[in-house]
RNA sequence: UGGGGCGUCGCCAAGUUGGUAAGGCACGGGACUUUGACUCCCGCAUGCGUAGGUUCGAGUCCUGCCGCCCCAGCCA
C-alpha cells in the first residue's frame, strides 16, 4: 500500500525523471579489504545493490584496494562470500582500484600539467602544521610553486622507485586557507615500499581515497556513489576531482558521478566498528570473527540468520540522513517472522528431566505424526516415537505452582504435544531434594487428533522419548553487550568493561527428537516452545550441536 | 570563536508545490490457540528541539536561540 521512501530514492527517481546520464542507474559498493563485512556494511551493500536492481540499473563491487599495508586477500576472500550469500549480485562487473592504477597515473601526470598537482617534500609534521586548523587557515607549502617540469620529474621518479618512504607526496593544489579542511592542498599519491596484494612489487606509489575514489567512480560509469555521512565533508574534493577528470582525461570519463551521503547503521547492544570488533576476536572475548554472538555477516550466518531477515530489516530501517541508533529488538523480530514462515518445529530437551508413564506398556512404542509446519501442508510431516519413558523440560515442571501455571505440577494434567494428555502422580527427588524423576498416567482417550475424552486440556509441552533421544549441545546467546550503549563507560573503562558475561551459555545434555539425525549443518529449525536453532558444523554423528539463532516471544509472567 | 550535517511518539521513519501528523518495532489490553509461539482486533504524538514571525492556515517558509554528530591520517 504505501510506498516505501527515502531521498536518495526521491532523487534517483528525479533523475531518471529528468534523464540525467541518460537516465541510466549505476551503484557500487566499495569495501576496504581490511576486515570482515558485518550488518552496517549489510546495509550499504543492500541499499546500492536493491537500487540498481528497482531501477533496471547496474550493481558493481569494486575493492577499494589502495593501501596494501593494511589490506589482505583474506578479507577479499571472505567479502565476496558474505557479499555474495546476501546476494547481492554484481554479475561480472567485480573491479579493484588496483585495477586501474595505470590510468589513475596517467590522470595524476595531466593534472600536474595543467599545473594543479605538485609534488611536495615537506615532511609529515610540516604538513600537518602547514596545514592550519579548524580555526585558522593553512600556509601554503614552499613547495607549491615548482615548474611543471620539475614536478613531472619528480613525480615519476617517485614512481620510480627513487626516494624515501614519506619523503615527498603528491598534492592537488587547491586552497589552504578553505575552512574545509580536505580542500588544503590534500595529498593525492604517497610512496609506500610495500608488496600489494594484487599489483605485487609494481607499484610504490599508491593512490589516497580522495584521489583513487571519485575516479574510480567516473571510470565505471557510477551515476550515484552512495557512502556513509562522515564522508560529507569530502564531497567538495569528490567533486572536484570528477570536473579534472571531465576536463583533463575526458576519454576515461563514463560521466559525472556524484555522492550522496546517508547515516550509518548503529544497533543497540552492539558495536560495529572494525577495530572493535577486531579486539573482541583478538582478546578471545569471543571465538573468532565467525562467533554467532558477532554482528559479522558471518557471525550472523553461523547464527542462523537468513538473508531474507537481513535483507527485510534493512529495508524496514529506512534510509536518512540522521544518526541513530536502532533496537536490537527490531532486527530480532525480523529474524522471528522469517524463520516462522519457513523453519520446521521439531522437539528437543534442553534442559531434561525424565517422566516415566506408569501405565504405558513397558516396551511399547507408539510412532506418532506431527506436522512439520503446522498451517503448511505443503512442508508435509514427521513420524515421531512415543514410549513408556520421555524427557520433558526441567522448567516445565513444578511442585509448587503458582496461578495459571498451564504445566506439569502434581495432580495436574498437561499435554505432551501430538501425543496424550499426562497427569502427574508422583515427584522422585534425590537427596539433595532435587527433582530426578516424574511419574505420570495417560488418558488413552486423548490421542492426538483423536481426542474423545471430551477434556479441555489448556497446557501443552513439548517431550522427546528417551529411549529414541539422539544426545545433543545447545548454545544459547544472550547480547554480548549487557548494556544498550556499550560505549557508555565510567572514567577509565572502555567498552570491553560492557561485556555481557552470560552472553554464552552451553547446555550439553540436551536430547533431540530423532528425526534430527537426518539434519545437515547450517539448517534451521525451530524447537518448539523455545526458539530457533541452527545446527552448527561442530556437530558429530554422536554430538549434535545446535546455535541459538532467536528465542520465541515469550509473554508468559509467573504468577500474572 | 572555522567548515559541514542533523533534531517528527520509548526506538527507527514517511511526510508532494504550506492545507490541518503514514507505517514498522517496542509497549498495554482483548480474541484465538494441541507451540503461554503464530495470527487477529483495539489502544499508543492537539503535536513535529525551542522562542518568535509571515499566513485564512506551518512539521513544511523566515529569524533568533538550544542540543547532538563529523572534519586538523602521507587511513578508507
Amino acid at each position: 500500500m504505501e510506498e516505501k521512501s527515502n531521498f536518495i530514492l526521491n532523487i534517483v527517481e528525479k533523475d531518471v525523471a529528468a534523464g540525467t546520464n541518460d537516465g541510466r542507474v549505476h551503484t557500487r559498493f566499495p569495501p576496504e579489504p581490511n576486515g570482515y563485512m558485518h550488518i552496517g556494511h549489510a546495509k550499504a551493500i543492500l541499499l546500492n545493490y536493491s537500487i540498481a536492481r528497482d531501477f533496471g540499473g547496474k550493481f558493481n563491487l569494486r575493492f577499494d584496494d589502495t593501501n596494501p599495508v593494511k589490506e589482505e586477500q583474506e578479507f577479499v576472500d571472505s567479502i565476496l562470500e558474505d557479499i555474495r550469500w546476501l546476494g547481492a549480485d554484481w554479475e561480472d562487473r567485480l573491479y579493484f582500484s588496483s585495477d586501474n592504477f595505470d590510468v589513475k597515473y596517467e590522470f595524476a601526470l595531466r593534472l600536474i600539467e595543467a599545473g594543479r598537482a605538485y609534488v611536495c617534500d615537506l615532511s609529515q609534521e610540516q604538513t600537518r602544521e602547514y596545514r592550519g586548523t579548524l580555526t585558522e587557515p593553512g600556509r601554503e607549502s614552499p613547495y607549491r610553486s615548482r615548474s611543471i617540469k620539475e614536478n613531472l620529474d619528480l613525480f615519476m621518479r617517485m614512481k620510480r622507485g627513487e626516494f624515501a618512504e614519506g619523503s615527498r607526496v603528491l598534492r592537488a593544489k587547491i586552497d589552504m586557507a578553505s575552512g574545509n579542511l580536505n580542500m588544503r592542498d590534500p595529498v593525492l599519491y604517497r610512496i609506500l615500499h610495500a608488496p600489494h596484494h594484487r599489483t605485487g612489487e609494481k607499484w610504490c606509489i599508491y593512490p589516497m581515497y580522495d584521489f583513487d575514489h571519485p575516479f574510480s567512480d567516473t571510470l565505471e560509469g557510477i551515476t550515484h556513489s552512495l557512502c556513509s555521512i562522515e564522508y560529507s565533508n569530502h564531497r567538495p574534493l569528490y567533486d572536484w576531482i570528477v570536473e579534472q577528470a571531465v576536463e583533463l582525461i575526458p576519454e576515461r570519463v563514463k560521466c559525472r558521478s556524484r555522492q550522496y551521503e546517508f547515516a550509518r547503521l548503529n544497533l543497540s547492544h552492539t558495536i560495529m566498528s572494525k577495530r572493535k570488533l577486531r579486539r573482541l576476536v583478538e582478546e578471545g572475548h569471543v571465538q573468532g570473527w565467525d562467533d554467532p554472538r558477532m554482528p559479522t555477516i558471518a557471525g550472523l550466518r553461523r547464527r542462523g540468520v537468513t538473508p531474507e531477515a537481513i535483507a527485510d530489516f534493512c529495508d524496514r530501517i529506512g534510509v536518512a540522513r540522521a544518526d541513530s541508533v536502532v533496537d536490537l529488538a527490531m532486527f530480532e523480530h525480523c529474524v522471528r517472522e522469517d524463520l516462522n514462515s519457513k523453519a520446521h518445529r521439531v522437539m528437543a530437551v534442553l534442559e531434561p528431566v525424565k517422566v516415566v508413564i506408569t501405565n504405558w506398556p513397558e516396551k511399547e512404542v507408539e510412532w506418532l505424526e506431527i506436522e512439520n509446519l503446522p498451517g503448511d501442508e505443503q512442508a508435509g510431516s514427521r513420524q515421531v516415537p512415543f514410549g513408556r519413558e520421555t524427557y520433558i523440560e526441567r522448567e516445565d515442571f513444578m511442585e509448587d505452582p503458582p496461578a495459571k501455571y498451564h504445566r506439569l505440577a502434581p495432580g495436574k494434567e498437561v499435554r505432551l504435544k501430538g501425543a496424550y494428555a499426562v497427569t502427574c502422580t508422583e515427584v522422585i527427588k534425590d537427596e539433595a531434594g532435587e527433582v530426578v524423576e516424574l511419574r505420570c498416567t495417560y488418558d488413552p482417550a486423548t490421542r492426538s487428533g483423536q481426542d474423545i475424552s471430551g477434556r479441555k486440556i489448556r497446557g501443552v509441552i513439548h517431550w522427546v522419548s528417551a529411549q529414541h533421544a539422539l544426545p545433543a549441545t545447545v548454545r544459547s546467546y544472550d547480547h554480548l553487550f549487557a548494556v544498550s550503549d556499550p560505549e557508555q563507560v565510567e572514567e577509565g573503562k572502555d567498552f570491553t568493561s560492557n561485556i555481557n558475561p552470560n552472553s554464552l551459555m552451553i547446555n550439553s545434555g540436551c536430547y533431540v527428537e530423532p528425526s534430527l539425525a537426518a539434519a545437515e549443518p547450517g539448517s534451521r529449525y525451530q524447537f518448539m516452545r523455545k526458539g530457533y536453532y541452527c545446527m552448527d558444523w561442530d556437530s558429530t554423528l554422536d554430538n549434535l550441536v545446535f546455535n541459538l539463532t532467536v528465542s520465541l516471544r515469550d509473554s508468559w509472567t509467573p504468577g500474572k
